[in-house]
DNA sequence: TTAAAATATTAGTCTTACCTAATAAATATC
DNA sequence: GATATTTATTAGGTAAGACTAATATTTTAA
């Protein structure tokens, strides 16, 4: 049996929730992605930091998202999603990562691409359309950078949570999935080819400033910073 | 050599052209449906009409779009898409009906279901999305409800015109579109297993109110109004 | 524990894209 | 051609969602 990070088995494409604007939407999805960060509370300077916007607009809106009940929110404890407003996110964040699976596997988009259009995507609304593209995808459980897709019940697939920088020199494994999906870094790996699913050797690791010398494939030999082997996951 | 309907050599997809607000969006799609009708002209009261906007709102918008450089406009004689506004149009009109053969042939929706995700669909901005799309569905040149989808010049095939109440008693023809792309027509099509392609046999016409009475493939008899026989295309 | 720094919040503005009500202009009808 | 009707336009207003500047509250650190 699968091992699911959470256990909430509610359809997320109940005909009952109601529909958030826009913008709305992107709060919620923000909130959902520092929560699960781990780290951070989702106070009103990190949602701004992260949306690019004033913190005075994210007060205005914080309100309306606790008027709504989609968050609690709390001055000192920051907001944090209420079961309505997860499910409401995972749906965002279900359909974002479907659609890049289309854009990637039958647009042939590359991986550094995707994520804004996809971004313009999570947002068409129809009642089944998510549960009719994850069955024309074949029911993908990752998405192109190995972020796990929610299904229609609001279950996901556990993320990988070992990092490159753990692998012990000598040793070698398989890509998974990154933690970084800027463009930046996902150009970066495309010109170093490697992509999920790619072997990398641990050649060796250098305890001064934490990066490694790798080989990738068969035979391409690379030096990469403390930050590159942190953002890569691996099995 | 195919017959064009208009000849536009301009790439709809040039990076030079300026994005428009999806409001505007919908105005020179709006402008551009009311155009091609051909009889009314496109005044404030009917683009009002078809948005379901009030006629002040419309005053409002043709002066930011005169502005942009998007339509040229005058009182009596209405609004006008210049070449810029057309190349706008005819890209959103490409979009629309390329992402309705996405939803009709690969996840499975039938043609009275398309047209409002069709609608938030063509709103999507990439400079290439519309002809990697094109190519995934293998350059289809009719959407499903047989209306011509512009190609990546601008080109579109003519479309017939021809309706069903133009066909004399005792002939036969085959469906190749619809003129009214209500939800409420297509169920009713749809119910009377009428879709693309179907042959229709002209039993009989009555000239008082313009009815028909019409056998549907081989054998289903029906009786149909005047507004049912002008609203379908055929060969 | 108290001052400095960081965060949260309020108040007031702006833009987009709508609206209603009132007025002006064009068209149609007698 | 004068009047009724329809259409166009202006003026002023609203809601969403952003902003800036000023103020209040927490948190951190001396």
């Amino acid at each position: 049996m699968r091992l699911y990070e959470r256990s909430l088995f509610l359809s997320l494409s109940n005909p009952f929730s109601m529909k958030q604007t826009l913008s709305e939407e992107n709060y919620l999805k923000t909130i959902f992605h520092i929560g699960r960060q781990g780290q951070d509370k989702a106070s009103a300077t990190t949602i701004a930091e992260a949306l690019g916007n004033n913190p005075a607009s994210v007060i205005d809106m914080i309100k309306k998202l606790v008027e709504k009940k989609l968050i609690q929110y709390d001055k000192t404890r920051g907001a944090k999603l209420t079961e309505k407003g997860l499910k409401a996110a995972l749906l965002i964040v279900r359909k974002h990562r479907l659609w890049e699976v289309f854009l990637h596997d039958k647009l042939g988009y590359h991986w550094d691409e995707i994520h804004e259009m996809a971004e313009q995507l999570e947002h068409i609304q129809h009642d089944d359309l998510a549960d009719r593209l994850d069955k024309f995808l074949g029911f993908p459980e990752y998405d192109p950078h190995g972020d796990p897709i929610p299904n229609s019940d609001g279950q996901m697939p556990r993320i990988p949570k070992k990092t490159l920088a753990e692998i012990d020199p000598g040793k070698t494994c398989q890509v998974l999935g990154v933690k970084d999906t800027s463009t930046a870094f996902l150009q970066y790996l495309l010109q170093l080819n490697i992509g999920i699913g790619t072997k990398l050797k641990v050649k060796s690791k250098i305890e001064f400033d934490g990066s490694m010398n790798l080989t990738i494939g068969k035979d391409t030999e690379v030096s990469v910073s403390k930050k590159f082997v942190e953002s890569i996951l691996v099995a």
